[in-house]
DNA sequence: GATGAATGAGACTTCATTCAT
DNA sequence: CATGAATGAAGTCTCATTCAT
């Protein structure tokens, strides 16, 4: 975890985790409705329920205050799959069954998508590549999904693409609204994509 | 077209067109290396080779700019397609050319389309409506392709798809190269998606 | 005293003694560094050994700290002049040693005048007076020697200005120190100001 | 000369001076009343006779009017000396009237010398470097003034001294204004000093 | 008495935009 | 048409001070 290397001038770290919760919650609601840069630091103390010198108690910059976002983000995915792909046997029933979560879990957090694919060019060096880092780490998940089920009966490079070209899918549902979900029911869409997924494994 | 929507007080029709031109490339270079945001209006005059009092001549604000660049983004690809995606004959062999072109323009054109994707929301409704028409014709060539040459053997759904994953298949190449470009070349990511897509389609 | 002015809500007076002094000496080691206005109180009160909060149990502001490091700085120097000037019996000879004493002295406390020098226009009208009192104490106490040892021969203006000019040149050894001392060692610089001086007493 | 060194997104180099001149008239003006660290941007801005926006196209941070400041208080020390110590053949009488004529000089720019005393430390390092390097030609102008008079009469550690005492001694008269000119008019000061050095040189 | 989290006024600085030349 | 100096709203961040625990 890196959030700790976000200096604060609080001692006590139950309530910088805490004050933390708010300002990353405060910031998403603020970041979905105007992005990163068009959100002041003003506004986000305040969504967050105090004043913009406490804000700056629990972080250094502003740009803290996407970092903490992202990685929030990000947290949360890993959070929620760790919950709820279970995969009880290793199948091409489950595997499926896995990624139809997965999907529901990206249409539950489009918006959430969408702030990490604007902004986190906003980050600096550093911090993007913790964040870039955590993404790898989902495709790493769903690699292990299709290579459990599949018991290696695709190559290194093949499971490498699907697992990315599934974790596209379910992000482009959320940030290609516009033209998806004016087409597509998510089942629809789901149903659609996992048929074409079974087609390319087979 | 509706560039001309963005006012200018110079009356010239011809010299306007070379001045946004100038513009676009300048702002396009910048808008790559530290995005919309952190790029200044004074840099983009002066990259663009003229002063900020010119620059304000031909466009209204500094969202016109980002209007501007989106715009000719995808009327550059436009072109591009245009010129390379002909299919002499409707066949899948023809159409497996055609998506291979598509996927070398999204190369050559990474950066352009990471632009796109992340700075879109920052225009206002009625320019962002117009971009996101933009970027529906293109799937719809796509799906044009795909329909000419499978004559109607994927239901409209199907197709509709299809191509938006082949067209967000081009953009991933560029905007997660830092994963996808660590671990394919051009080449066998081209070789493994379209072999997808055959299997897709059969 | 002045001292007792400043107000505490502590009421042991033996402990406000003991805290300020802490205060004091972590005053003066951050003033010595980085000046009074880019000094914070935070700092202040770490470098005490102690919080925020108990710092402001010993001053009503921050230019209370400026004062008690001031008035104490005027208080070392007192002190150490009582116990290092004593004229066992008046005569010139007598009184070159005492004005070396005097050199020596302000040559230790080098850092300490250059606050002095560079920070008192910061204390308000009231305290400014008091600092300024006690620096008039001190070229009191040069006259005095100068009136004791060479019995009135001098008139008192030409007494009072070389006190001043010998109290002057103590401290430009410390606030000329990129220039004095890049050229004169602590005792060259001593033995020929005693010479010029011996000159005009002549 | 460094001011060149100061940035300034102005190009009218002829306008560049003007402006800095207002703006150096207009903080003088100020730093004479609270200092430098009292009196903000805004204030210096609105002195000058113009709005925040356009100091800052003359300046790059609040140091930078710093800097100007001091710079500028040379600059006039050095032009009144080089046009009003006009030695016209060397002698000890020439010499004390140059002297003198510094020494009014001083009693002119008190406040002016004021701000250098305190001010300096607040420049960073290069700033500071190019300040005291002035202030080291000031003390080469009256060695200068000493060797041409004196003919070689004094080592040149004496000279040094001497010519460091006499800077000081003029600075003082104004550092040192509330016990100063309490007890001595200009003219008596002046008188004093001047005999004292007299003697030293004999 | 000690602590330290909370506050918010206010400081510095940037930058999109205008307009006189 | 082109220029670039001027503007000032607005943004980020700091820090002296307070007060509940």
């Amino acid at each position: 975890m890196k959030e700790e290397k976000i200096l604060s001038s609080v001692k006590d770290q139950q309530l910088i985790k805490v004050r933390r919760e708010q300002i990353i919650k405060g910031a998403i609601k603020l970041f979905k409705e105007k992005g990163f840069h068009k959100t002041t630091t003003r506004e986000i103390a305040s969504e967050s329920g105090f004043s913009i010198g406490t804000l700056y108690e629990y972080i250094r910059t502003k740009e803290d205050v996407l970092f903490l976002v992202c990685d929030s983000i990000h947290e949360q995915v890993r959070e929620r799959i760790a919950q709820e792909i279970d995969l009880e046997s290793p199948s091409v029933p489950n595997m499926m069954k896995a990624i139809r979560s997965y999907f529901y879990l990206m249409d539950e957090m489009q918006d959430e998508i969408v702030i990490l694919y604007q902004e986190v060019k906003s980050l600096k060096k550093e911090s993007r590549k913790h964040v870039l880092n955590s993404e790898r780490d989902m495709v790493g998940i769903i690699e292990n999904v299709i290579n459990t089920c599949l018991e290696g009966k695709l190559s290194a490079q093949k499971v490498s693409l699907l697992a990315n070209n599934i974790v596209v899918q379910g992000h482009m549902w959320g940030f290609r609204r516009w033209i998806m979900q004016k087409q597509f029911t998510l089942e629809a869409y789901m149903d659609e994509q996992l048929k074409m997924i079974e087609h390319a494994i087979k």
